[in-house]
DNA sequence: TTCCGCTTTCGTACTATGTATGGTAACGTC
DNA sequence: GACGTTACCATACATAGTACGAAAGCGGAA
């Protein structure tokens, strides 16, 4: 199981607090957050459930450990750069990440002590709009407003009842019944003629939004 | 514990679907998700454990249950009337309800399912949009992006690390270091500047966000 | 009243989980 | 080699969800 040494040597499988938290967040990744025990996470590094408690406090700070984990593959804004390549970039980047590691979206409200690469991130964004030339209170409002719009897309994808997978490789239609019922009408015939239809696909529905909000941030600076 | 009955009559403590997820509910509230086991909801319901699983298929369930309860909180939109007030309304009552029952955002990643007043809430929605005179198109446009917002917001309220609270309530700055830190300058300059200034709240944001949001959207419906 | 069958509630017990407590093994240093 | 420090682990306990099947309460039939 454990691998070979040498004098003095270890040639692998060390364990340490950062190994700790990535398998953590493959193992979430991979099974959701529900498999995330300590067994399995112990299991998966090699080791008996009780080590990796040297490392860390307890299940909570691994949780907070591996959502600043999950901050830190976001890709941060060059500060003085051209603020809405950098915050369309950092959105996007944003949107994907939380894809990726979608338990992570459930994590964040319970979650009010961000770690290390979650203030380097805040810090960055705060920045790059504070250098495009935004007043603190329009920078608030902005920083509020970008999150807001991009966190709650991924949280919506996370929680989408349909999805293009569903239903195009589902050959019966997914609980079509649901939808179709006369008690929402308008919803299903949304749902009948515009969400099924063969474009449409929700995350286009992001660029629309992020754009809409550059824009309108936007013009409050020429006013400015 | 329990009440008096009365030939044929139950005079109160009936157990029902609906009481053991009102009852569910207020545990989450109290002591927020964790603090609701089974054990705990059938104590609150002066029931023994196992009773509740003649409501319930398992603890999932529950959750989907209250889940959909919070939702039906929401006030809906009226179709056919101003659509500005009613999603200004709707978008208030959204933060409103989240924020009372923050534990709930958490859970909204991880549940496909929508449940009966979800589905009803999402109808009338799209429902009012249409009415509006927003296409189809535009309307999966506004609905994505107003409820992303929406969404997105409460979950950042609910994980704020400071609050007005802890930092006018603690005698000690609450982790200044952590802001205070060279690491992170332009936050350390926001949170001084601004963030931590009398009339500084960010809940506040909401307005601007939404209005700004609705303000673009309005624009799109006349140029149409 | 007694019996019966249905609905509702519960007792017991098994498995999984977080983690307290205190080992034990490995390793660098003298 | 002896020893303190570091890294890992065995055991055990409290608490979780819930399978399984029994019991208790109820309305009506006999």
């Amino acid at each position: 199981m454990t691998e070979v040494k040498r004098t003095g040597q270890h040639v692998r499988s060390r364990l340490s607090r950062a190994r700790v938290l990535q398998t953590a967040v493959a193992v979430a990744d991979q099974g959701g957050i529900g498999a995330l025990t300590i067994r399995t996470l112990a299991q998966e590094l090699g080791v008996k459930p009780m080590s990796v408690y040297y490392y860390v406090l307890n299940k909570e700070a691994i949780l907070d450990g591996i959502v600043d984990n999950v901050f830190s593959e976001i890709v941060l804004p060059r500060v003085g750069a051209d603020w809405r390549a950098e915050m369309r970039r950092r959105a996007h980047s944003v949107r994907t990440v939380l894809g990726r590691h979608s338990w992570a979206i459930g994590l964040l409200e319970s979650r009010p002590r961000p770690g290390p690469a979650t203030l380097r991130h805040h810090d960055a964004v705060l920045g790059t709009l504070r250098s495009a030339g935004f007043s603190r209170e329009m920078t608030a409002h902005a920083y509020a407003l970008i999150d807001s719009f991009s966190y709650g897309f991924a949280l919506q994808e996370a929680s989408l009842p349909f999805e293009a997978q569903h239903i195009v490789a589902d050959g019966s239609e997914p609980d079509a019944t649901l939808f179709t019922d006369d008690q929402y009408p308008h919803m299903a015939a949304m749902v009948s003629e515009h969400y099924v239809q063969p474009g449409y696909r929700f995350s286009d529905e992001f660029d629309f939004g992020l754009n809409l909000i550059l824009d309108a941030l936007d013009a409050t600076l020429s006013v400015d």
